[in-house]
RNA sequence: GGCGGUGUAGCUCAGCGGUUAGAGCACACGGUUCAUAACCGUGGUGUCCAGGGUUCGAAUCCCUGCACCGCCA
C-alpha cells in the first residue's frame, strides 16, 4: 500500500545575511510539520535552501572582497551548520547556483516562451548602477538611491515580460474555490483584493544583471531573481529533468511555508507560473508572521537582531524551538523579549516538564529498584489521567491539522500538568509505608507510561528532549511513531536510566535601569575579538584612513581604520589586533567598514593599536 | 485615499448571541517533600476601547467615532 505523501517547503533564504531568528523560526516550524507527518507515517519530503543570485548578493560579495561564488559557498556553510544544530531534518538543500537548478530554470523559461507566456518589451525606471536596481519615483530618497544614496539615472532596459495579466480570472476562481489555499484567512483576503485590482504583466528578465541564470533563447538577459527563486520548489524535485521521480511523487506541495512579506510572489505569481506550465497548484500557502522587539521590526540597522546561536548557547536547542513554536500562533506576529523567552523556559520546560521527568525517575529508583513495575489496580485516578491523555492527543491532531502548533503544545502541556497533579494526589512516597504495594506499582507504572507517550507527542516539537526522555525511561532503541501512542506500552521490568536534568535553571540578571555606570551585561554586548590583519592599503584621497582585510577566524572582513598617520600598511600585515566585531557597519569615504579596531591614544597624540600579549588564534573572544 | 484586521484581568491572549466573562504567566495564602526554592490546591482583580442601535438577552450582530496594525494606491 502506497503511503500518503507530504511535501513541505520553506522559502529559499537570501544568502545575503546570516541565519537569524526569523529564518530560524520558519525553518523550525517547517521541521515540526515534517517530523509530525513522518510520525504519522507519511512519506515526507522537506525542502529548504538558499537564494544565491541577484545584484545585492554580488555586491555584498564584492564589498567583502570575495567572488560571488566564494561568498555564497561561505554563507551556505553557515546556514547548513545552523540548521544542523537546530535539528532540522530537511531532505534536500537547494541552492539556486546549483546546476541542477539552473538547468530547470532555463527549461521552464524556454517552455513558457514557446507557449507564448513571455514576450519582449522594455522596462523603464530610476536606475542605480552600483546597486543594479530600479527604483520607483516614490521610493527615491531625495532623488537618490534609497539603498546607497548615490545618484540614479532614468533608464530604459529591454526585458521579457511574463503575461501575469492573463491569470487574474483563473486565479481568483481558484482561490475562491479553495479556501485552504492561503492561510491565515486575513492573508487570503489580502490576496483576493490584490488580484481583484487586476494583474499587470511583470518583467521577468534583466539585461543589466550578470549574477543570475542566463535566458536560454537570449543570453544577454538573466532571469529575474524572484522567478529563479520560485522555481526551486520544482527544480529540487527534478521537474523537466530525466530524474523526475521525486517530482512525480511529491508535487504538488502540501505546504509552502513563507513569511508574510513574500505572500504575493507565492499566492499570485507562483500559481500563475504553475498554471502556465499546466501544473497543479500547491495545497496551502502558509504565511507566518514576524518577530518584533518592543513592538518594532527586527532589523540589522536597528542592531536589535537576535542571534539564535546565542539563545542556544544559553538555553539549549529545544528551548529555542519550544519558544518559537509555543509563544505565538502561526500566522500572527510575535513579540520576542529575553524575559518572555526566559519565562517560557523556566515555567514550562524546567518546572513543569523537566521536573516531572526528574521526580518520576527518582520515585522509580527509590521504590521499585529503578525498574518498570507491573501494574495491577486500575482506579479512578488512572482512568481520569488516561482520559485526559486521550483527549489531548486528539487535540494535538486537530491543532496540527489546523496549522496551529502553538495550540498543539498547549494540549500536550495539559498532560504534563495532569501528570504532576496525579503524582501529587497519589503520593507514591506514602504508599510503601502504608503497605499499599500494588497501588504504588500502578502509580509508578502509570507515570512512566505517561512519560513514554509524552516523548512521542513532543518529538516533532522538541526532538532532543523527546529522545532524552526515552533514554531516561530506559529505551536502548528509541521508538517514535504515532501509532505507538496506542499500540505499545512501556515494558515491565525495563530499567530506567536517570540522566542529567533536562532543563537546568538559567540565571539571568534582571534588566537594570540605565545609569552612567555600565554593568557587565552592557559590556558583554560588545563582541570583542582577536583578528589577524591579512592585508592593508591606504584609502585614496585620505591621509588618515587605511582599508584592512582581517581574518576573524569564522569569517574575513574589511574594516576601515583611522591610523594611517601612525602605521604603515606593511607593518600591520600579520599583526593580531582587537576589533569590535558586532559594530554596525558604517560607510567611510565610500568604503564599508564592518568593525572597528581598538587603539589607545595619549595626550601627546601617540597612538598604539591593541594587540595580544601571547599568541591567540583569530576569532578568540576578548572579555 | 481604498480594502481588511485588532482593541477583553498587571502581562500574553482565548471566548464571537444565552447561566455569576475565561486560560497561562505574575501576585497572595494553604498543602506537600518524590523533585530543578519545584509541584498541587484555593483566591482576588475586569466601565469586555467609547457612544448609539437590533434583540427577551450582546464582549459576541449592525452603525458611528477613537487608537493601533496590515495590504494596496
Amino acid at each position: 500500500m502506497a503511503k500518503n505523501k507530504f511535501y513541505i517547503t520553506t522559502p529559499i533564504y537570501y544568502s545575503n545575511s546570516e541565519p537569524h531568528i526569523g529564518t530560524a523560526y520558519c525553518t523550525v516550524v517547517a521541521d515540526t510539520f515534517a517530523r509530525y507527518y513522518r510520525l504519522r507515517d507519511y512519506d515526507v519530503f522537506f525542502l529548504t535552501g538558499l537564494d544565491e543570485h541577484g545584484p545585492k548578493l554580488a555586491r555584498s560579495a564584492e564589498e567583502r572582497g570575495y567572488t560571488p561564488k566564494e561568498f555564497v559557498d561561505m554563507m551556505a556553510e553557515k546556514f547548513i551548520k545552523t540548521w544542523e544544530r537546530i535539528g532540522i531534518t530537511n531532505d534536500d538543500f537547494i541552492r539556486t547556483t546549483q546546476e541542477r537548478h539552473e538547468i530547470v530554470v532555463q527549461r521552464v523559461f524556454q517552455k513558457l516562451y514557446e507557449k507564448g507566456y513571455l514576450y519582449k518589451g522594455s522596462y523603464a525606471g530610476w536606475y542605480c548602477t552600483p546597486c543594479e536596481t530600479y527604483w520607483g519615483e516614490d521610493e527615491l530618497k531625495e532623488g537618490k538611491c534609497p539603498n546607497c544614496e548615490r545618484p540614479v539615472e532614468w533608464l530604459e532596459e529591454e526585458t521579457y515580460y511574463f503575461k501575469l495579466s492573463l491569470f487574474s480570472e483563473p486565479l481568483l476562481k481558484y482561490i475562491e474555490e479553495h479556501p485552504e489555499f492561503v492561510f491565515p484567512e486575513s492573508r487570503r483576503n489580502e490576496v483576493i483584493s490584490f488580484i481583484k485590482q487586476g494583474l499587470k504583466d511583470i518583467s521577468a528578465t534583466r539585461s543589466t544583471v550578470k549574477w543570475g541564470v542566463l535566458v536560454p533563447f537570449d543570453p544577454k538577459h538573466t532571469v529575474y531573481v524572484w522567478f529563479d527563486a520560485l522555481i526551486n520548489y520544482i527544480s529540487a524535485l527534478g521537474y523537466l529533468r530525466e530524474d523526475n521521480e521525486r517530482f512525480d511523487r511529491y508535487w504538488p506541495a502540501d505546504i509552502h511555508l513563507i513569511g508574510k512579506d513574500i505572500l504575493r510572489f507565492h499566492a499570485v505569481i507562483w500559481p500563475a507560473i504553475l498554471m502556465a506550465l499546466d501544473l497543479p497548484l500547491p495545497k496551502t500557502i502558509l504565511a507566518h508572521g514576524f518577530w518584533t522587539i518592543k513592538g518594532g521590526k527586527i532589523s540589522k540597522s536597528k542592531g536589535n537582531r537576535v542571534d539564535p546561536h546565542e539563545l542556544m548557547d544559553l538555553y539549549g536547542v529545544d528551548a529555542l524551538r519550544y519558544f518559537l513554536l509555543r509563544e505565538v500562533p502561526l500566522g500572527l506576529d510575535g513579540e520576542y523579549s529575553e524575559s518572555s523567552f526566559h519565562r517560557r523556559y523556566q515555567s514550562d520546560l524546567a518546572n513543569d516538564l523537566g521536573n516531572l521527568l526528574n521526580r518520576v525517575i527518582t520515585v522509580t529508583e527509590k521504590y521499585t529498584e529503578g525498574k518498570v513495575p507491573e501494574p495491577s489496580l486500575h482506579g479512578e485516578r488512572e482512568r481520569e489521567l488516561l482520559d485526559i491523555i486521550e483527549n489531548s492527543i486528539k487535540k494535538v491532531e486537530s491543532s496540527m491539522e489546523n496549522l496551529n502548533p502553538a495550540s498543539a503544545l498547549t494540549s500536550i502541556w495539559e498532560i504534563v500538568q495532569s501528570a504532576n497533579r496525579y503524582i501529587d494526589q497519589s503520593a507514591p512516597w506514602n504508599l510503601e509505608k502504608m503497605g499499599k504495594r500494588d497501588l504504588l506499582n500502578t502509580v509508578i507504572y502509570t507515570l512512566l507510561e505517561t512519560l513514554r507517550k509524552l516523548s512521542i507527542l513532543l518529538y516533532p516539537f522538541i526532538p532532543d528532549t523527546a529522545e532524552k526522555i526515552q533514554e531516561q525511561l530506559g529505551y536502548k532503541d528509541k521508538q517514535f511513531a504515532w501509532d505507538l501512542l496506542w499500540n505499545a506500552k512501556i515494558p515491565v521490568g525495563q530499567r530506567v536510566q536517570k540522566g542529567k536534568v533536562l532543563f537546568p535553571k538559567v540565571d539571568i540578571k534582571e534588566e537594570k535601569e540605565e545609569t552612567s555606570l555600565v554593568n557587565i551585561n552592557d559590556f558583554q554586548k560588545l563582541d570583542l575579538r582577536v583578528a589577524k590583519v591579512l592585508s592593508a592599503r591606504k584609502i585614496e584621497n585620505s591621509d588618515k584612513l587605511l582599508l584592512l582585510e582581517i581574518d576573524l577566524g569564522f569569517e574575513k572582513r574589511q574594516i576601515v581604520a583611522g591610523i594611517a598617520q601612525f602605521y604603515s600598511p606593511e607593518e600591520l600585515i600579520g599583526k593580531k589586533i582587537i576589533v569590535i566585531a558586532n559594530l554596525e557597519p558604517a560607510k567611510i569615504k565610500g568604503y564599508l567598514s564592518y568593525g572597528m579596531l581598538l587603539a589607545g591614544k595619549d595626550e601627546k597624540g601617540n597612538l598604539s593599536i591593541l594587540t595580544v600579549d601571547k599568541d591567540l588564534s583569530p576569532g578568540a573572544k576578548v572579555s
